[in-house]
DNA sequence: AATCTAATTTGATATGTATCGAATTAGATT
DNA sequence: AATCTAATTCGATACATATCAAATTAGATT
C-alpha cells in the first residue's frame, strides 16, 4: 500500500540517514565507524540503519565483532525508477472519497426534505448541486418545459434559473429552440 | 546543497502530501476541494500545498475566487529520474570529515608524546593506528630491519608485531626473504 | 465603494522523532 | 567458561511538525 511509499520517504528525509547512504555508496562501513564519521552516538546510527533496512535499502554481514552495512544499489535503482509510477499514484489516492466534495455541498445547500435553501452562487457549487438536483429526471425520458418546472419546483421556487444552469452546464439538454428537454446518461 | 534533497523527501513523507499529489495527478484542484476530498482544514491543505509549491512539484492558478493548485508533471518526471544520482549521494557526504575515524583512533590510542598506549586487538582500529605510524617513514626509501625497528620503538616496545602488521596490511613492503623495507606510496 | 468568499497566516496543541545515556544482548576472543 | 566488544534496545528529552481555530489578506462580485 501507501504505508510502504511513506516509510521510503520518511527514511530518506533526514540529513544524517542521507550521508549514511553517500557513506555506504562508496564502501560498507561498521556502526561504530558510521557513528565516527557523523559525529553520533552508535546508538544513534543503529536507530538510522534500522529505518533504512526496514525499506530494504541496507543490509548488514557481520564480521567479526563488527557489524557492517551495506547499500543495496539494485533496490536503489528500481525504487527510484518506480516512485512516481502510475500505479504508486493510484494508490495514494485509493481511500479518498471522491464523492465527498458532492455530499458535502448536498449537506451544506439542502433541507431535510431535500430542497434547496439557496442556489450556490460560486460555480463549482453549483456544478455540485445540479448534479444532485439533475438526479431527479429520468435518463433519455423527454419532459416538457412545464414538467421541468413542477419537478424543479420541489428543490427551488427559481426554477428558471435551475433550469437554465442545468443546460448551461450540460447536464440537461434542450432541442431546438422550444422543444422539450431531456438528460443525457 | 543536500538541504534541496531532504526538503523534497519531507515534502513527500507525508500521507495527505502524498494524497494530494495523486488527486492532482487526476485533475486540478482548488484548496476548498482538497480539504473536503481529504477531510482537512483548508488552512492544514494550505500548509501541505506550500511545502509541495517550495519544491516545485505543484503551482497554482487564479480562477474567480478559487486558487486552482496543478501538478508539475516535468518536475516530477526530472526528479525521480535524478534523485539517487552520482551527484546527490555524493553532495549529501560532502561536508562529512573523511579522516574522523582515523582521526579518534589515534586520539584514543596515543599519549601526548605520539607513543602507544597498547597495540589495538580490532583489526580495523589497528589498521587506522598504523597509517599513523608509518608515516614515521619516509615514502620509497629503504630501511634496514635495525632502522625500522629504532623507529617503531618511538610508538611502542613490541616492535616486532608492529612490524609485522605493517607488512601484513601493506603498508611497508619487504624484499625477499630479509632484505631492506621500504614504505610504497 | 461595499460586501462576499477563498486562501493564507498566525498561535496553540498534540503527536512524532532524532538524539543521547544506560542497560541489555549477541557474538567473538582468550 | 570467562571476558571482551560492538550492536541493539529502552527510557527520557528536546525539537520538529501536522492539525485546527481564529484572524488576516487578497481578490472578485455586486
Amino acid at each position: 500500500m501507501s504505508e510502504e511509499l511513506i516509510a521510503f520517504f520518511k527514511a530518506l528525509s533526514d540529513a544524517n540517514r542521507l550521508k549514511i547512504i553517500g557513506l555506504l555508496a562508496q564502501q560498507p562501513y561498521s556502526v561504530e565507524e558510521l557513528a565516527v564519521l557523523l559525529d553520533l552516538k552508535a546508538s544513534t546510527v543503529s536507530h538510522h540503519l534500522s529505518k533504512l533496512s526496514q525499506i530494504g535499502l541496507v543490509s548488514a554481514r557481520a564480521d567479526s565483532y563488527y557489524n557492517v552495512y551495506q547499500l543495496d544499489e539494485k533496490v536503489l535503482e528500481a525504487k527510484s525508477r518506480n516512485i512516481f509510477s502510475q500505479e504508486n499514484l493510484a494508490a495514494s489516492v485509493v481511500d479518498v472519497d471522491a464523492g465527498a466534495y458532492d455530499n458535502k455541498m448536498i449537506k451544506d445547500y439542502t433541507r431535510k426534505d431535500g430542497s434547496l435553501k439557496t442556489i450556490p452562487a460560486q460555480r463549482k457549487k453549483l456544478e455540485a448541486i445540479l448534479r444532485y438536483v439533475v438526479k431527479a429526471f429520468e435518463v433519455n425520458k423527454r419532459y416538457s418545459e412545464k414538467k421541468v418546472n413542477e419537478i424543479l419546483s420541489r428543490y427551488h421556487e427559481d426554477t428558471a434559473s435551475l433550469r437554465r444552469e442545468l443546460v448551461g452546464f450540460g447536464l440537461m439538454k434542450r432541442e431546438g429552440g422550444g422543444g422539450d428537454y431531456w438528460r443525457e446518461s
